[in-house]
DNA sequence: CCAAGTTATTACGATTATCATAATCGGATA
DNA sequence: TATCCGATTATGATAATCGTAATAACTTGG
């Protein structure tokens, strides 16, 4: 298959693109842990949940994700998390650098210059 | 300005844009480390020499990119990395998902399902 | 009603990446 | 030769990620 460290690159990389999708996701509807697990799972890619859970629970501490339980559900109830505010906010700005990434890597355009 | 954690941003998810430019750029032209540092800040980011060298020197080690240097120019001579065959090979896998994250997180569209 | 699976999250210790800052090196400038 | 500039290196602290195991609550079958 590959020749190159997979793993080294979904941490290093791919990450951060995933985490783009969960906000993406979450502004469309609640994302869950475990649905994220499985949805990279079915792209082929394996993340832990060593990764995942505590990733959804730094979105939240910065106030770019709200986490809403079902308060009679336990210690371990499933997380629904749900776009704020601030998280739009972030998602704006990803989603410009998206672009720009994808423009530029992938299209072959040039940087626009600052003059 | 933004009412966001701009620090943690870059650090969770647009440094890991940042490399993919890397690598883009690496397979038009050799990149250094300095060179790097300067057109993110013409861009609005600062990100320091302790973040970028050891990424440079990481990508390195696993043969993404070579390195190399005035072999007279001394310890601290500059440093050009160049595209490898497994960077590339990175960089094609990149390319797919930057294209991937573009289509759906900026076009809206749905993803594709695999059946 | 109990045992065994299923769906989820949590805990944890080890490893790796990132950060800010200071130090260093060598060439150019004056 | 003293100073500045372009670059990289060193370092110690902090933060993110990993794999694995533990836990908790529901569901299902006998």
């Amino acid at each position: 298959m590959n020749s190159f460290d997979m793993k080294a690159l979904q941490r290093e990389i791919l990450l951060g693109f995933w985490k783009v999708h969960v906000l993406h996701h979450a502004s469309e509807r609640p994302v869950i842990g475990q649905w994220m697990i499985q949805e990279l799972r079915r792209h082929g890619y394996d993340v832990s949940p060593g990764t995942i859970y505590p990733l959804l629970a730094r979105m939240e501490e910065r106030g770019w994700l709200k986490c809403t339980t079902d308060p009679d559900g336990g210690l371990r109830a499933r997380k629904e998390y749900s776009m704020t505010r601030k998280g739009q906010e972030v998602l704006d700005l990803l989603r410009k650098q998206a672009e720009e990434l994808y423009r530029e890597v992938v299209l072959g355009e040039d940087e626009k210059e600052t003059e």
